[in-house]
RNA sequence: GCGGAAGGUCGGAUGACCGCGGGCUUAUGGGUGACCAUAGGCGCGAGGAAAGUCCGGGCUCCAUGAAGAAAGGGUGCCGGGUAACGCCCGGCGGGGGUAACCCCAGGGAAAGCGCCACAGAGAAGAGACAGCCCAAGCAAAUCGCUUGCGAUGUGCGAAGGUGAUGGUGAAACGGUGGGGUAAGAGCCCACCGCGGGACUGGUAACAGAACCGGCACGGCAAGCCCCACCCGGAGCAAUGCCGAAUAGGGGCCUCGCGCGGAAAGGUCUGCGACCGCCUUCGGGCAACAGCAGAGACCUCCGCAGGGACACUUCAGCCCAGAGGCCCGGGUUGGCAGCUAGAUCCCGUCGGCAACGGCGGGGGUAGAGGAAUGGUCAUCAGAGGGGUUUCGGCCCCCGAACAGAACCCGGCUUAUUGACCUUCCGCGCAU
RNA sequence: GGCCCGUUCGUCUAUCGGUUAGGACACCAGGUUUUCAACCUGGGAAGAGGGGUUCGACUCCCCUACGGGCUG
């Protein structure tokens, strides 16, 4: 497995204009009119979890995420180890494959998010990453 | 050894890499600065229930304070513990268990009201009904004879007696046995039960009990209620501060601006020493102190009324506004509250205990859409499954319930198992 | 987070501690009709779960589960 800090060194030594990997991620989605947004654009099921992404069609260029686990899920600690899995993941994923100005929600599944296996859930996202952005408007 | 009972402890350990939330800190950059950004370093970071929100408090705000009463709610054997409790401890009473032990909202039903379905004669203060007994009387039968009277038993039987008997029912106005009687009945007796109870023990609940009473007083108060005690309401999204923005609002409702007095002060009117200014030297102007007066206003006092106080009273405050309700507009920022507290551990003393006193020691979660995740390694692991030469070895599975949101004390509920202590019953050995 | 309220046939709802738990719509069967609808007749179907009080609980009390509302 390839050590996060060569990788992370050698994108901001490339262009230090970009924000880094931990910078993005802290750009979270919080109020409810933001998620609904997103939810009206595209979406994009997998095996783990349901991807909704939007391009806002503004001058900021950040990226951001947003992460929904409802009741279904199950009680708080599900909820909550859902919400840190998808967490992640994006971490994991999100600095290679997100395109700058888009946000991104990630809703949990009940029972899949928390039970499927972590490599796998890291190919649902690139692969739905993917297809969303091939998608046209 | 087997089967039980009670109480307690733990809630996997160590490590690696990448990450998360606070705190402290270093460097660099920016900024006058508070500070911000980036990169590092150090250290900390969920529970026994953090849960349910069922009780009790702290804290904050609301109402000016005190008292009282009503309403409403709660608690309910006794004593103690506690800041307090509906919690805990120790007793008492009742029930269950061979026992260890467990369970109980466990005050009052002669203060009153209400209810007790169905069944049953009857369901609450009681007598009706059926039945039983029976004087008079009636009927037929038998016997005697003086032939229309007497006797005997039988049947019916108004009035009267009786409360034993009565398919019932959760519950039936004491039970069993004997005596007694026309039939019966605590009518009488024995035992049991019940009620009262001097006295004794105990702080008390309560226990024991001489003696008395022939027996009345059914159940339900988690039905209303009575008694005793407790309780103001809302809740950290409380609340305070800073900043931004909008507005500088609208509507509805309730009650009000009264009377009398005082004159210390303000005020006003008159007089006005000294000083000041002006002067045509006559005086004039202004005004402090002082004196006298006035009572419009301020002020003060009294009375009446009103006001918000959930109600009433009193006190206080206010009196020209005071108060209540609703609507509309803006913001979705920051800081505080925010963690050391009725705290935990150890020792010792008092106490049966809960707990308390004293001494010593320990301590770092404090977020704000909300932090513990991912990938692994080693070890431990009650036990379960497979295999077996029954010593074992090897392989596989193998923690549950669950996440702080102001903080404490309890209760309740969820939960993988393991371990420890004490006790009871049975069996075996000595 | 905090504060409240509720739970009865498939659905919406009644029900002074004593019932076989009532009604409407829906469902099923039969009748009517050439057939369908409508109509008529009949039928099935419920007290969230657990404990307690009581002779007896949907009802009263406690606990749990689930659902809903309000609140800066």
């Amino acid at each position: 497995m390839t050590p996060p800090e060569d990788m992370g060194q050698g994108k901001t030594a490339d262009a230090p204009v970009q924000p880094s990997a931990v910078s993005l991620c802290l750009n979270v989605l919080k109020t409810r009119p933001e998620f609904l947004r997103v939810a009206s654009a595209r979406r994009q099921g997998t095996g783990g979890f349901l991807l909704q992404a939007r391009h806002r069609n503004d001058a900021d260029s950040r990226v951001q995420i947003g992460f929904t686990a409802s009741k279904k899920i199950g009680n708080a600690v599900a909820r909550n180890r859902a919400k840190r899995r998808l967490r992640a993941i994006a971490r994991d994923v999100m600095p290679r494959l997100a395109k700058a100005g888009w946000d991104y929600v990630l809703v949990a599944r009940p029972g899949a998010t928390i039970a499927r296996d972590y490599s796998d859930l890291i190919r649902d996202l690139e692969s739905a990453l993917r297809q969303i952005h091939k998608e046209k408007p």
